[in-house]
RNA sequence: GCCUCUGUAGCUCAGCUGGUAGAGCAGGGGACUGAAAAUCCCCGUGUCGGUGGUUCGACUCCGCCCGGAGGCA
């Protein structure tokens, strides 16, 4: 009988926070976070990171964990998460994953286990240095099948696939299949929510990011810029805070800037909801038709819970 | 009141000397195994302000009307 574990996905600004702190009271759990912006130290408006008051005694793992001026990936999440939901069910409760970063959610439920280290750093460098369509044509000698279903205009990922191939000597793709678990060591009920108006998850949207400005993610943003090391750093890719950077570089007057973040969050969404729909095993709930309880009860009645 | 410029996709605008329109952004769909709140791919029919006219044919020329911007009074 595999350990039990629920989770909860979905785009932003459709209530995952509020929800997943529903479902661990209701289900005896402890809240694993799933978000790859979250889990940095002093990022807490412009994440949204759930507040004292949202987690309501509710115990949250992986938030504000990470110092971001460091580096960190998926492969750090894994590592640090994994041992957590481990520990949660030695204590005879039940994790729950709440978080919007898809790829993370996916790596931490199918037990994916990373190989080795990473040190691509200098290799890295020089291929960023070469022509894109050069590079994939040379991933197509090295690794035909990671280059047919890279689009060869994605160079981030083209490079990523020739470092594994430069650095390891073997390719991505027996890489990736050595690294995945052949099945889940858990036993994972998937939650989606999402509204099922788009216009109104675009005015949510936008007002998420007004409130962050109320709530001053302005101040916050001014004193992280003032870390060394930041802004080359995988914490400044966050949402709210590259923006702001234009703001206070004098590039784009502060109006601008916040417009942007909004647009940003927008596009965000979407790539999320394209994300968390190509899992079919998932329950999708629209926030603007059930309420949190109304949910609770149908995985009741689904014999879920 | 007169003169000049201007009115084209939700927004900003391109459209040579007439052959019924096209970009960027927004928006939609998708991909995604160590940067993932990142990176990338696909999708553009709209009364070309209105109305008359010239023409085989007008977004493109002419008249008038309506709506903007500026200048002179």
């Amino acid at each position: 009988m595999k350990p039990r574990v629920l989770a909860v996905g979905g785009p932003t600004s459709t209530g995952k926070t509020a929800f997943g702190v529903l479902l661990a009271k209701t289900a005896c759990g402890e809240v694993v976070s799933c978000d790859s912006m979250q889990l940095y130290k002093g990022m807490v408006i412009g994440t949204a990171a759930p507040t004292p008051e949202e987690t309501g005694g509710v115990l949250h793992h992986m938030v504000g964990v990470v110092d971001p001026a460091v580096s960190f990936s998926v492969a750090d999440y894994c590592a640090m998460a994994a041992p957590i939901l481990a520990d949660i069910h030695a204590r005879g409760l039940v994790p729950v994953v709440v978080g919007g970063t898809g790829l993370y959610m996916d790596c931490l439920l199918s037990g994916m286990t990373f190989l080795g280290q990473q040190e691509t750093g200098e290799v890295r460098r020089q291929l960023w240095a070469q022509d894109g369509e050069a590079l994939w044509k040379r991933l197509a000698e090295l690794d035909p099948q990671a280059a047919a279903s890279i689009h060869p205009a994605n160079k981030k990922r083209v490079i990523r696939a020739l470092e594994v191939v430069l650095t390891t000597g073997e390719t991505m793709t027996a890489r990736a299949a050595r690294q995945s678990a052949a099945e889940s060591p858990y036993e994972v009920t998937k939650i989606c929510l999402d509204l099922a108006d788009r216009e109104l998850l675009r005015a949510r949207c936008e007002r998420r990011v007004d409130e962050m400005m109320e709530k001053g993610l302005l101040e916050e943003v001014e004193g992280l810029l003032k870390k060394p090391g930041l802004r080359a750093s995988t914490a400044f890719q966050s949402i709210g805070y590259k923006e702001l950077a234009t703001y206070f570089d004098g590039i784009l007057p502060l109006e601008r800037a916040v417009e942007d973040i909004k647009t940003a969050t927008k596009k965000y969404a979407k790539r999320q909801r394209s994300w968390f729909r190509r899992d079919g095993a998932t329950l999708w709930y629209y926030r603007d038709q059930l309420s949190g309880e109304a949910i609770i009860d149908d995985l009741r009645q689904r014999n879920l819970l």
